[in-house]
RNA sequence: CGGGGCGUGGCGCAGUCCGGAUAGCGCGCGUGCUUUGGGAGCACGAGGUCCCGGGUUCAAAUCCCGGCGCCCCGACCA
């Protein structure tokens, strides 16, 4: 294909149509074409050989599931518009799986009744549909993917932690398996649930998540939980609180400037509805709310910004709100406040502000979390050198879950000393349609793809030029010899111009192309060339199949996760 | 969910503002001939509910109303 719609914004989503391996269907809904289908089939196959050497057993889940399980966990009602609902004939409430931790609890609280039953951890490799508000980027992100997902089970927090290890380098081991090096970063664990939660990033400018990174120390972490550290300003004795004339001053600079002072030394205030409560978020003026830290603080799945008619009915005013005195409103406290004395707040009317105002005498926080938001420049929370900000496609994400699932569902077991305890579990998810597009977006120039070995379609692209009988005889023996050596071939004797052959190849990306032709049979048998190189070596007719499939397993050896290439870095970028 | 845009042979687009003639261009497709090492040439040809429904009008791809679909930015999210 040669035009490709304008749409297509990024290089994956504009090659994968070009060489027809996608289709697309509806919004984030897409058909696979036989070379995609052929790579996200290796794909599974290196997901589901790593998961089976961390002991995992595949098994197979149902897409379609009964509400029941879900009121269950509470997920029916916590989970938005994402999930698909449904009635089946007889009326009962249905759905279409975003994940399984359910369905997986469900078998787990069946077949797993001793501590002798565990650790245990089962994968599968299967659709989920997930009502995006919107997708994006081809294969970035859909609505029905195919997802690795994994469970593990154990029977105490250590047992978890040290089983939680081996995934993440089985992850690791994964990607780079692919030819990709992933960035593990801190992130949230959204309607997961749990205590802790790593993604696995493919850093590269088309990516939807903003990440920071210390290049120091090597901390990282998606912006939505990134933390940053905050300077306390000098200690002061506490001053009284004074209440002094700012006519529109209503934004922070306005009133830092007014005053005299940096706008540390100021409160900002900034309101939310958190299911029908208001929230009075008060944090340092010179610093942003992260509204994901803000709702993981209030433990609440739906927070946002509040109106200006909501405000008047809590008896608020806008600009010069204070948060002494508040009545109507969860008063949610940045940890940057407590620390800094004397500082300038609104006074709750219009036109005046108070300086001198010191948390804990003045007012009180019903929550005060880690609410600020980190950008790129600011210092690192665990070093303090400055945070770089990138960009990442997220490829994996793993979940320590702990008994939210266990508890909710029953999911119990009886330990060495008799007694029953909830199994402690965690979730492990690869995106396998996400994981091609996100090696494409990696390894492609202008011409299309440069498959890593491992997952292209074919091993060997073999042209032929021309209709002359030598050609074709000599091309069919070589395809029957590679094959009988186990290469992948995929055969070009389509009657069109060498330039449409190759140009063609270029797309496609398999690794090495042979070319078959009157030119090369004369000058003593086939060209070959790697996609990735400019130039071509002569093979005799009698080498050419040894010669192959050496390359063909140099090239896999480079792909070895235990090779030295991967040590040096996190997160190569082009 | 807020903002913006698009919907015309298989694909990519023009035409729409300012209603009117046979709806046009490139690619692709078919046939024939010539070509054959980096997206060939000539000739002939096929292929259209102009997204859907309603309205205005002598007349609608074009104007109006409603709907559907898709894309982009943001919000949100694995």
């Amino acid at each position: 294909m040669r035009d490709v719609p304008a749409r297509a914004t990024t290089p994956s989503h504009r090659v994968l149509l070009r060489a027809a391996m996608i289709h697309q269907l509806g919004a984030g809904i897409y058909s696979y074409m036989p070379l995609a289908w052929r790579s996200l089939a290796k794909i599974e196959a290196i997901v589901a050989e790593e998961m089976d050497r961390v002991d995992g057993q595949r098994i197979g889940m149902p897409v379609v599931h009964p509400a029941d399980l879900w009121r269950k966990s509470g997920r029916w009602d916590s989970i938005g518009r994402e999930m698909a609902r449904f009635h089946d004939r007889d009326g009962h409430d249905m759905l279409l799986a975003v994940t399984h931790e359910e369905v997986v609890t469900d078998l787990v609280a069946y077949y797993v009744t001793s501590y002798r039953d565990l650790p245990r951890m089962v994968y599968q490799i299967q659709t989920k549909f997930r009502d995006e508000p919107r997708s994006r980027g081809g294969l970035i992100r859909v609505r029905e993917f195919v997802m690795k997902d994994a469970y593990s089970f154990h029977p105490s927090y250590e047992d978890l932690d040290g089983y939680y290890e081996r995934m993440v380098e089985a992850y690791v081991r994964t990607f780079r398996r692919c030819g990709l090096e992933p960035l593990v970063v801190e992130a949230d664990v959204g309607m997961m649930g749990g205590s802790a939660s790593h993604e696995f990033m493919l850093v590269t400018d088309a990516g939807e998540d903003t990440l920071l990174i210390c290049d120091a120390c090597g901390y990282a972490a998606n912006s939505d939980v990134a933390s940053t550290t905050v300077d306390p300003p000098p200690p002061e004795e506490p001053a009284p609180t004074q209440e002094v004339a700012t006519p529109g001053r209503t934004t922070i600079e306005g009133v830092a400037d007014d005053r005299g002072v940096p706008t540390t030394r100021t409160l900002k205030a900034v309101f939310y509805v958190a299911g029908e409560e208001l929230v009075f978020v008060v944090i340092r003026g010179d610093l942003g709310v992260n509204e994901q830290k803000l709702a993981i603080a209030l433990q609440s799945g739906e927070i946002r910004p509040a109106s200006d008619q909501e405000l008047g009915e809590a008896g608020i005013v806008p600009g010069y709100a204070s948060p002494i005195g508040v009545e109507n409103a969860k008063i949610v406290v940045d940890r940057s406040v407590p620390a800094a004395p004397n500082l300038v707040a609104g006074a709750n009317r219009a036109g005046f502000h108070l300086t001198g105002v010191n948390y804990g005498r003045d007012f009180r926080a019903d929550i005060e979390a880690d609410i600020a938001l980190a950008r790129g420049g600011d210092p690192c929370p665990t070093c303090g050198a400055p945070l770089r900000e990138t960009r990442g496609i997220e490829m994996g994400h793993t979940f320590k879950l702990g008994t939210r699932y266990s508890e909710t569902m029953d999911a119990t077991f009886l330990d060495s000393e008799g007694e029953q305890q909830p199994v402690i579990m965690a979730s492990y998810g690869i995106g396998i349609g996400r994981l091609l597009a996100s090696a494409i977006e990696h390894f492609h120039d202008d011409d299309g793809i440069l498959f890593p070995a491992s997952i292209s379609p074919y091993d060997v692209h073999v042209v032929e030029l021309g209709e002359a009988e030598q050609v074709r005889e000599a091309a069919s023996q070589l395809h029957v010899a590679l094959e009988a050596a186990g290469v992948e071939v995929l055969r070009d004797d389509r009657n069109e111009s060498a330039g449409v052959k190759f140009k063609d190849a270029d797309l496609i990306g398999i690794p090495l192309r042979v070319t078959v032709s009157p030119r090369s049979l004369k000058n003593g048998g086939v060209e070959l060339k790697g996609r990735s190189s400019s130039e071509s070596t002569m093979l005799s007719l009698d080498s050419a199949v040894g010669e192959i499939v050496d390359l063909r397993r140099r090239l896999m050896d480079d792909l070895d996760p235990e090779r030295p290439q991967w040590s040096h870095t996190a997160g190569n970028s082009e």
